[in-house]
DNA sequence: CTGTTAGCGCATTCAT
DNA sequence: ATGAATGCGCTAACAG
């Protein structure tokens, strides 16, 4: 037995149109035949093909989220902001991941095409090219965290820069000196902005040459150990680290705690993101809060705003501030240097 | 300027057909006209209408995910895995979060009708009346970790019962009595396979009655934290706790940590599903190891491989094993009573 | 108020 | 090898 909308108006008796018009509300229906209708829907267990209504009226209702990936905590984060703004709207939820790849990312924006009224995009490695190619799009698109190099989206960014300065400066407050810093992949606009930062904080304490305090490392947990290792094998070693975020705070965590190092005594360790975890690492980890849940809300919002004004809006650009939590992995230093 | 079919046709001089046959390589096509309709095709951007696709050969090339959160970390894991695999077949996720809300639940399933062509369902408290729907709806479904009330859907289910059953008889072994259990959700059918589990292992060891042991919690942190400060108050008070799962167990470490107690020297603690948070944990916490994301993917390809059959499958039910993870959380009770 | 009709964009016959 | 014509299921415009 097809579902359709003809077996609907077959079964009560009237015309298609009518059908359509109960289920949609648009034009009042007589009482007798809007009855029948309902029941007819029931017992054929109807439901519209949005294919169909899609085609029709070009919207398909349903908003794309690209991101890296969807099991980290910290996109996690973002996704649930989204998710539940999305609900709340009558949008569902397309995601796409890149695993920071170029040609994955690429596919999926393709694919994504007329497949969604709208755009989430949270890709701190993407491109020109398919920035370009997303701005030139019918869809409106929100950056979250991406590089400022187009006007044809709205964009919500978090200060990376201020974050990592701030950061520093309270460690170099603590009588910090030789703080060093696991940058992210230099590809990655966010990772700049952080580098940028924690320069910016050490010249302000005299030090403009910081080349040696700065290692290549990426945002996981391997990359935290890996590099954490290295950064031991330094003579003098530094008294402060601070990692590209809290994943790979807690990998350095870790290969601290295999070489029998305490944190914070020997060692501070700070993170970014402050993603639940934090909380529940050991040491309990120093990290910059964005309010990632709430970002992730706001850009299905702005989303949903822009499809329904009928009118053209001026794109915008926020910046979310955020903030230093210090926990246990951070404390004065004891160097007697 | 429309990107649809018809323009690319007009552009490269030839039908709609002919352009149709190009893009889906479903007969040959003249050397010369095959280049220009790819020339068009560039020149205009086009892509298929995904809608019209569908209508037309009814199908979406979408797999819908329905679970209860997509921000915690189980279920992002399990989101992973599905991704990863979804994204090899060539398939997109749809992702349906129900909150545990029956009502959202039932929205979400409505809503994802004619949206995927089959659907993985992680839904512990899904009811048999949702059930039934799914199993009865021409998508295929795969449902995972739910009570096995139909079998018109593929069933993936890990083993809860074993798993807690193991926990606990591991502790017992280790010289505990007094073994508190949280238990989940009521009617989650997880939460209670486990709780049969931590029954037979007491009553194996000579313990009938449990019912002074066990009490009422879900899957929260929160929900660690304000039970644990409940058995804390017990007297005598149990030697060791076996909460819901990774995250209840979490708050329960952090209740202890705020009373001072020490773990695992005055308590131990266990949790369920060994996500990445256990082994960041402090102390690092004793769990069960749920091959989650593994589950995930497979889930998808059970799905992908019923949707390219084109004669019927027998349903299947697999169960996979879990195992026991120690950690630091558990330890030899050191009670000399 | 209600029925009839015309497409939405595309893959697929059926001719040629 | 190719074009014309059909129709997927639905909403909206047009008649009554």
């Amino acid at each position: 037995m097809d579902r359709t909308i003809r077996e609907v108006a077959r079964r009560a008796g009237v015309s298609i149109a009518t059908v359509s018009r109960v289920l949609n509300k648009t034009v009042p229906v007589s009482e007798d035949k809007r009855k029948r209708v309902l029941e007819a829907v029931d017992a054929v267990g109807y439901t519209p093909n949005p294919a169909a209504q899609s085609l029709l009226k070009k919207e398909t209702g349903g908003l794309g989220v690209l991101l890296p990936y969807a099991g980290e905590e910290f996109f996690a984060e973002l996704l649930t902001g989204a998710d539940l703004a999305a609900q709340e709207y009558g949008y569902y939820l397309l995601i796409c991941t890149s695993h920071r790849d170029d040609k994955t990312l690429q596919a999926s924006i393709r694919g994504l095409d007329k497949r969604v009224d709208g755009l989430v995009v949270m890709v701190p490695e993407i491109n020109a090219k398919e920035l370009a190619y997303l701005a030139k799009g019918e869809d409106p698109v929100v950056c979250i965290n991406t590089p400022l190099s187009t006007d044809a989206v709205d964009r919500i960014n978090f200060d990376n820069f201020e974050g990592v300065r701030k950061m520093t400066a309270y460690l170099i407050a603590n009588g910090h000196e030789r703080i060093a810093l696991i940058r992210g992949p230099e590809r990655a606009h966010d990772a700049q902005k952080r580098l940028e930062g924690y320069r910016a904080a050490m010249q302000g304490a005299g030090v403009s040459d910081t080349s040696m305090l700065e290692f290549n490392g990426d945002y996981t947990k391997q990359a935290g150990y890996t590099v954490g290792e290295k950064i031991l094998a330094l003579d003098p070693r530094p008294t402060a680290i601070i990692a590209a975020n809290d994943y790979c705070a807690i990998g350095v965590l870790s290969v601290l705690h295999e070489h029998g190092i305490a944190v914070p005594e020997e060692i501070s360790v700070a993170g970014f993101d402050d993603v639940p975890s934090a909380q529940y690492a050991a040491p309990t980890l120093t990290s910059v809060r964005v309010p990632i849940r709430e970002i992730g809300a706001a850009a299905i919002r702005r989303l949903v705003t822009r499809l329904r004004a009928k009118h053209p809006m001026p794109h915008e650009d926020q910046v979310y501030p955020v903030e230093l939590v210090v926990r246990q992995s951070t404390a004065p230093c004891k160097d007697e240097a």
